[in-house]
DNA sequence: CTCGCAAGACTACAGGTATAGTCATAATGC
DNA sequence: GCATTATGACTATACCTGTAGTCTTGCGAG
């Protein structure tokens, strides 16, 4: 029983980014957030309609707090994260792994760390499949 | 404005299910491509614009085989998709593949071959890792 | 030779994202 | 209380992708 809700809104990389600094930051107002991407040249109204974007899509929610308001993220970053690896790998590369294998096979920055959570979680998958 | 290394012009879902039929067929001509994708509803000009659209991006190249053309695929499916799964990783990831780890271990449908795949590739990784 | 269909070119439009200007208003400093 | 500024709403443009209609022309059947 997956209940792929794979239905999350669509989000653009802008958006993306917007969202994951809303959400390392939570709560911040927009002028904090305005501010962190005036350094990328982002116009602050630009961040504004992007984060109004967002809480539109319900990925944000924002609260009146003295004049102004202060933002915050309705789900988990990781959440969306993974909504959009699921999204890709089903349609993009038809739901098969192997680009993304090809692709790390490739990858020259693949952490330590990292390499040990794909070795555990290949035993997972390994052991699930044996299971089956 | 700023696109990172991966100079591979940018392509939608529609126009990658196109490309990778074209390639799987090439040589083709717009009429075998239509007749195709007229089983999902497609008109047969809005494959041919999506094609002459991947021509534009350098995808495809065509020629004039008596009244129509034959299109065919300039570059290797897989490479498209190793780009896309390159971009994939940088911008919307940021380079980690957490989530891609998360979503692996949420998949139910990862196939033995890939169990293996990931197997090998995790082994071989992790020599890598040691090596440097 | 003429008609009709096939093929391709051109055009169009909608929805989504990126980007930002303008304007009204609310808050604040003096 | 008034001027300045911060804030947010609204509006706008540009591009990309998906989708498809229309127009033109050439080729093949009669």
């Amino acid at each position: 029983m997956k209940r792929k809700k794979t239905s999350m809104p669509s989000i653009g990389q802008e958006e993306l980014s917007v969202f994951q600094f809303v959400q390392s930051q939570d709560p911040v107002t927009v002028r904090e957030v305005a501010d962190h991407f005036a350094s990328m040249g982002k116009a602050r109204t630009t961040v504004l309609t992007v984060m109004e974007r967002l809480r539109s899509k319900k990925l944000l929610t924002r609260e009146k707090i003295g004049g102004s308001f202060r933002y915050h993220a309705c789900i988990e970053s990781t959440a969306i994260l993974q909504s959009l690896v699921n999204d890709f790998v089903q349609n993009i590369l038809g739901g098969s792994l192997s680009p993304f294998v090809a692709y790390l096979s490739e990858a020259s920055n693949v952490s330590d760390q990292e390499v040990k959570e794909l070795k555990r979680l290949v035993g997972q998958l390994d052991k699930k499949a044996r299971d089956q």
